[in-house]
DNA sequence: TTTACATATTAATATTTATTCATATATTTG
DNA sequence: CAAATATATGAATAAATATTAATATGTAAA
């Protein structure tokens, strides 16, 4: 991967919500649409949810299987997860 | 730190010549704009290439100190230079 | 077999960001 | 001081991205 790609995946994922998206799913295997708008606190309406996993997806970054009425994403690209930690951490040392 | 500061961190790395730039800065301790520009070939224009520098300075990311004629910059936020490693591993994961 | 539910899709618009070009400023040197 | 060098600035435009709203699709349940 060359410096393209790896800025196409950050630029994919800065944005707080998909960030706390990420955050949630790095702990439980999977959700469903559903359940991570309801972790999410409803700040973030049906359809821009939808947009947002859709983009990760389209990325490689999500993963999705269907399940009945509902789809359920998990990480896909696990190295993602691990820029969270980091990420924290820059927090700290701002 | 908020999921937002850290999304305005990453929107403004996320950009293959900013990554470049990050990357040149984490083995130096401080480079002068020129020599930044030669060591990234030439693919980045000069007045691009200052664009580029003064926003990562505004974010509070690069640092800069004037000496005559040039113009130093150097890594300020630190935790941003280990997002590279952890970068460099999504490439093999993908 | 209609209704409700979960999610996606599309299109329109608004907003942000990137790029380029021309010019400005500051510093050094002849 | 005039010319050259290093870098920044600003404005104009182009391109990408986000947001919203309306509607569609597929599934399940009454």
């Amino acid at each position: 991967m060359n410096t393209e790609s790896i800025a196409n995946i950050l630029k994919c994922i800065a944005h707080p919500v998909k960030l706390d998206i990420l955050s949630l799913l790095r702990g439980q295997e999977s959700l469903n649409v559903s359940e991570i708008q309801m972790m999410l606190g409803c700040d973030c309406e049906q359809s821009m949810l939808s947009h947002h996993l859709i983009k990760m997806k389209d990325k490689g970054i999500l993963a999705s299987t269907k399940q009945g009425k509902n789809i359920y994403y998990s990480l896909r690209m696990l190295g993602v997860a691990e820029l969270l930690p980091v990420l924290e951490k820059i927090e700290n040392s701002k």
